[in-house]
DNA sequence: GTGAAAGCGCTAACAC
DNA sequence: GTGTTAGCGCTTTCAC
């Protein structure tokens, strides 16, 4: 990079002598043709003859001319991008959520980019985040925990799509999951199993909020209630974040406790990964002693040992809704009304479950 | 959301009466100011009169407005965006290094976005990567399997820097793990610890392309001839992809005809997450019967059944590294030359080893 | 401390 | 088929 910093941002990367950007403008003159027509060869707009055409490409060619993004983005008001913001980047469930969004984004011709919120509700909201929002032509917004009256501030001023918890009154295109059936099923599966006390880790005493944690924990509430069993209280496993490390060490504590625990519903895929990893460490086999059962339906729970039963709320018909919703409002010149979307839940049932 | 798609791009969102963008020019007009001053109030360039300032900030407020990045982007060149082009999104490795950046990136008042470049060759180096690239002010390249040759023709147009697994003819910064050392060092201490015929899976077995695959097989080779030991190309075992469920069926097979391997050196965490799998499937215990290293230090080798000793890379070093070397790149005024980090790796010993 | 003019690189609309 | 004109929203001189 034999260049100065600066020039980084007013002169193309060397290979050819002339240090200046090479603009459309060059290189209509270097065909002897006008800007527009380079613009209309570029974009392969057809009105243009088949000699100029060649001539144009070639003057691209030897002057190494590149788009600028900023000018076009600037006239046209699109980038051919799509923003996914996610609480975080390494939690399996969005990485393999943005896995997903990023084949279907493609399919439509444009690009996924991923980029973290923090879990904190400022960060989502903030004008920071609707700053950097602006280079997108469209916005999937994991939200979590924010409150319904927050999320109608939620304005990003451009098409925008929500994915969470719980629904959201009016105005956003929705794609949620069944956390509460999800949860209910996996419940109601691990009682007709033969499970008399079946915790849910990672769980949400209180029901304020309906987070994800809550939803789920209701689902579990209800599947006892549905089989005529009380649902006890000090089941409900809290944990501090939803990793494995807190799970795990919960438990341990679980058990010590409760040493009749034959069930455990994990809130989520990782919380439960953490789950079986403490029962290793205690020497309660799986299924045999304690039935496991997660949420999400994460690739890893294919191979953790033993294999996880997961409910699978619906991830590629999410995905398929959210880009669907998403391209559509991009497209629009009709306003759209709003959309929600929740997919049947079902379960992925493997060796942690009897 | 009720307004026509267009519009979006056109218009901001609703909240204000007249269907029109808010622009400087709207503002100023408002504050009874001219353009330039509410440039200046909006930077923070401190070169305006207290009452004006509060002025414009109300015609700011009172208007919704909101700058243009697309036009401010056009016209100074930067977006405060940095990317991270990696091939796959869901590689643990990734997430994880994309955490690690987007904590240093935000330090420095920039934010990171993510890209998926896929593991192709040709999209690696397309211009359609070029372009994407273009909204960033540098960009962190994950190069894999692209020959000498290919990068040197890797061209962004911007300050970029490339994590990959061997070095680059000059031209680019360049961070990059030590792959031979680290797998020479995984593998002499399951040597040490008894083993004695040790396996590579994942590995490979030509040497031409000095993958990361490679490297790291050559570690194993190296460790193999330092200890005066003849390193048995049957326990090279390739795989069809670095998946769990690959290194899976791989393990049974190379079990079934080696059976006296007492050893696993997995060419990265992933691939040692399937290979404890197998293990598992197999009825061999860990450490036991069958030592297991991984390579990278993902954070899911914390809480595996059994847990996993591996290979530190240096991964927070080299985040650091990373970070630092874009930033001062993009922040140069003056040409810098290319450096080269390489952390010595160390290893993280676990319960899969003894 | 504030403003006027110029222009970043591109494309939409309308000529020819 | 091709060119001309105008302008997207912002910032960088350089005046006052």
């Amino acid at each position: 990079m034999g260049e100065s910093g600066d020039a980084w941002h007013t002169a193309r990367a060397a290979g050819h002598q002339d240090g200046g950007v090479v603009t459309m403008d060059d290189v209509a003159r270097a065909a002897g043709v006008s800007k527009i027509t380079v613009s209309n060869v570029v974009n392969g707009r057809n009105r243009v003859g088949e000699p100029t055409r060649l001539r144009v490409l070639q003057a691209i060619d030897e002057l190494g001319y590149e788009m600028n993004l900023a000018a076009r983005y600037l006239r046209v008001g699109r980038t051919g991008a799509i923003g996914l913001l996610v609480p975080e980047l390494e939690r399996p469930y969005f990485s393999q959520l943005a896995r997903r969004l990023a084949d279907r984004v493609e399919q439509h011709g444009m690009h996924l980019a991923v980029e973290r919120t923090g879990a904190l509700r400022e960060r989502q909201l903030s004008s920071v985040a609707k700053e950097r929002v602006q280079l997108y032509d469209g916005v999937v917004l994991s939200v979590t925990g924010l409150t319904p009256d927050d999320l109608r501030r939620v304005e990003l001023g451009r098409p925008a799509l929500l994915i969470g918890e719980r629904e959201v009154p009016g105005t956003f295109d929705h794609v949620l999951m069944d956390n509460v059936g999800g949860a209910e099923r996996a419940t109601a599966h691990l009682l007709e199993r033969g499970s008399r006390c079946v915790a849910v880790v990672g769980g949400a005493a209180q029901n304020e909020v309906a987070e994800m944690v809550t939803l789920r924990t209701q689902g579990w509430r209800r599947a006892h209630e549905a089989a005529g069993l009380a649902a006890d209280p000090d089941l409900v496993v809290e944990l501090e974040a939803l990793d494995m490390g807190f799970a795990r060490q919960a438990v341990h504590r679980l058990l010590t406790e409760r040493p009749e625990v034959d069930g455990i519903v994990a809130v989520t895929d990782v919380v439960a990964f953490g789950v079986l990893r403490a029962l290793a460490d205690l020497g309660r086999s799986v299924p045999g002693d304690v039935q496991v059962i997660g949420f999400d339906n994460v690739d890893e729970g294919e191979y953790s040992v033993p294999s996880l039963s997961s409910v699978e709320p619906g991830n590629d018909e999410m995905a398929d809704a959210i880009v669907e919703l998403l391209v559509r409002r991009i497209g629009a010149t009709e306003p759209v009304d709003a959309q929600v979307v929740m997919p049947t839940p079902r379960l992925v049932l493997r060796e942690s479950t009897r």
